[in-house]
DNA sequence: CCTTGACCTTCCAGTGACTGGAAGGACTAT
DNA sequence: ATAGTCCTTCCAGTCACTGGAAGGTCAAGG
């Protein structure tokens, strides 16, 4: 398989993946006319990379989740610590995230939205975190 | 004021300040060592931008919102605005990680983590989006 | 007066994960 | 032969910083 068809199966862009391959993720064969040949077990890679980077996860772990994946002898444990502290990270910026939502939705309430210029939102940037929640 | 007091009292590193100048935020004066000298409008700028960029704004959206603040002739609804469509991307993102933590803490759930190689979380990587929630 | 150390300056490069575009070769259909 | 689509590589840009090198400045102590 051509890069064109691989993006359409793996759902994902040619431009990355050729930066995958850039990056060592994946090494696709080469046919004799320079093109990138896609066989099942390339195509498959490509499918879990497109998986584990659409639950977030960077392209490091993906790196390691692949190598534990191909490696018979793994440890569950391993897959599972790095599940773990994703979604650890995952938690902290939906605390983050649903801060900024209470206070933007708080301010974004009172502030009349008309012609004129009095403004209760940029008058809680310009004091700082008083008013926050 | 030097960098470094300023750094510390609007609780910006002096890198960022200094990038904050570069691309047009803050214009501070010269002491005619070279370094810079930021008076209280300077001081009140940058902790308006610590508090916007802490509620997740964009640089160019900070931008936009301390033009408003500085024009005494703004419309309180071109703010509101700004807010909303920021307020619309958290809202999409906090969508997207709160799928994203269910399917982990659900695959994290499932997996054994112990010395076994089985490990539910790479088979679903494998397999796709089929046992997302 | 000299040194030490903390501060300041500029400039360049790297981060993460792509994405866009240019320049040029290869293949397919007419 | 030609048009159009695909493929290749390489370079640059994104966003908002952050790190580090090389060197100037300042205040305190010996």
């Amino acid at each position: 398989m051509n890069i064109g068809e691989v993006a359409k199966t793996a759902g994902i862009p040619p431009k990355t993946i050729r930066y995958y391959e850039e990056i060592g993720l994946v090494r696709p064969a080469r046919d004799t006319n320079g093109y990138r040949v896609f066989r099942d077990s390339d195509i498959h890679k490509l499918a879990f990379l497109a998986r584990s980077r659409s639950l977030g996860f960077s392209i490091e772990d993906c790196r390691t989740l692949l190598a534990l994946y191909e490696d018979q002898s793994r440890a569950s444990a391993d897959v599972k610590k790095i599940a773990q502290q994703h979604l650890s990270r995952i938690e902290g910026k939906l605390a983050e995230l649903t801060s900024m939502r209470e206070t933007l939705a708080h301010l974004v309430d009172c502030c009349a939205g008309d012609g004129r210029p009095d403004c209760p939102i940029l008058s809680d940037l310009a004091a700082g975190a008083k008013t926050g929640s």
